[in-house]
DNA sequence: CGATCGTTTGACGGTGCTCAATCACCGTGG
DNA sequence: CCACGGTGATTGAGCACCGTCAAACGATCG
């Protein structure tokens, strides 16, 4: 619980040594405003985009945290490259995954109606944010439209992300949240133009598990099952999708798959 | 599946006629963009408000569906009174419960990004809606910076109302869900206004079971447990929370609250 | 007053949580 | 070079919890 209410100059400090020691580094140029609607999937709308602005742009190395819950919020981040995990410590130390960010999402923007933090992000990789000043934001928003309209929209992808967060924890079969996950990642994966079918897992079973609401063996043992069924090559982190329209189906399932999947098919490439 | 895709006239036909027939009825004056502003929480921040611009008022009656999964999108709704159900069809016909909004809460800003609302929602009790028609909304937030930083905070609040929800359910034991859901609820309650202890609940069982990834059998008993453990009293859809402390408490319990909560005395108050 | 829907309660079987042991992987230090 | 812990992943055994099916009860509305 001491986690939880952490002094503020710990963010506070921008200057490099301390935030270098912290795994956040501030990097020499930034970017411009008109990269960062590019990657916000703002279409070049005839809108002009200021170019003298330069957005702040940070290093953050894997392990490292972006921010505390509790902090002070100052900035809001769209991630550039890498992962992110986001979560709350609950009283028990109990970390509660609520969810993971990867290019092109928002973070933080569920603190600018407290002014404080309310769930901590950590980098599960090498990865790199813009950092926009909460300052100054509104006065770009309304000097740039093209960022305005960028940022609505990205927001409104995010409540999407979340509505389908819901309907991934509301399966009741362990297998299915798992199935729904991975078909989840895959879409995401392929949004940025990667491959839907190699995933490389940067979060553990038991992150997996903490978002899903299962234990991290049952997560284990859904991916063998998932596995045994033909869909997935397991190995460690590396995971491949070998029939995603069946995990799809597989999806779709809203209780016990009992009827759906061919659970006679599944027995019998088991005892194969 | 039929349900799903809706000629989009079904909702365009914004004539009182057909409208009034599916519960949709526009009220004669509609609002001022002040009220909007006040109702989303907007403090008078010094910002002129134009007075001239009335924003749209609907009312939708109890049962009455305020917008269908995959219609065309041409509004941002804004709840003033009244609870809404959102939720999505699933390929078998299951509803898929994704939350429940009350005043002050934004629906279908989800359906920006795609055009096409990807949940419906439909009215649990008599409610209504202002109607922000999206053609004039970037309009207005431009000319108006207090609507703008309103919308931002009520968009702001939302997403960490999603992430609540993740939490909710997370938890493994149906107890622990449903008393994350009470507690969710009564804090609302509180927001509004009203009091945080006397609840009275505008969904089914079969809506909060859907919501929590539980069966609704699984809901009732639970209402039966909290009840007998002495947190709450509850008859039918009236729900007196007694011990708001110990549900909180109850809410904490990460695992299957064999620790935490005295099951013993439970048992006795069981027996009794 | 009857029909329909929502709620409650019971019994049973299966799924997944808990506890535990084992194994694989990795960086450290002897 | 290999022993040594440490972390994460996998697998097994036992049992509590919850989903399913079923029936009874209650509320609401025509």
């Amino acid at each position: 619980m001491s986690a939880i209410l952490i002094p503020e100059q710990r963010l506070a400090e921008t200057g490099a040594g301390p935030l270098r020691r912290c795994g956040l580094m501030p990097t020499a140029g930034g970017g411009s405003l008109a990269d960062l609607v590019r990657l916000m999937g703002g279409e070049a709308d005839g809108t002009p985009v200021p170019g003298e602005v330069t957005v702040p742009l940070w290093r953050v190395r894997a392990g490292a945290t972006l921010f505390h819950e509790g902090a002070h919020s100052e900035h809001l981040y769209v991630v550039r490259s890498g992962t992110f995990k986001c979560f709350t410590m609950l009283e028990d130390g109990y970390e509660q995954v609520l969810g993971f960010a990867g290019p092109a999402e928002v973070l933080g923007f569920e603190a600018q109606c407290r002014g404080r933090q309310s769930l901590s992000a950590v980098a599960l990789e090498e990865s790199s944010v813009h950092a926009l000043p909460l300052q100054e934001l509104e006065r770009w928003r309304h000097r740039c439209p093209a960022l305005d309209r960028a940022l609505m929209r990205t927001l409104s992808r995010q409540f999407a992300h979340a509505a389908a967060m819901v309907e991934m924890m509301a399966a009741v079969a362990a297998e299915v949240r798992l199935a729904r996950f991975l078909v989840w990642l895959s879409s995401r994966m392929a949004e940025l133009g990667h491959s839907p079918r190699r995933l490389l897992l940067r979060m553990s079973r038991r992150d997996i598990g903490s978002l899903l609401g299962v234990a991290h063996e049952t997560v284990s043992r859904s991916f063998g099952t998932l596995a045994d069924w033909g869909y997935l090559r397991v190995r460690n982190r590396e995971v491949e999708i070998l029939d995603l329209p069946g995990l799809k189906a597989c999806t779709h399932c809203t209780r016990g798959l009992g009827d759906e999947i061919p659970r006679t098919a599944a027995r019998r490439r088991l005892a194969a």
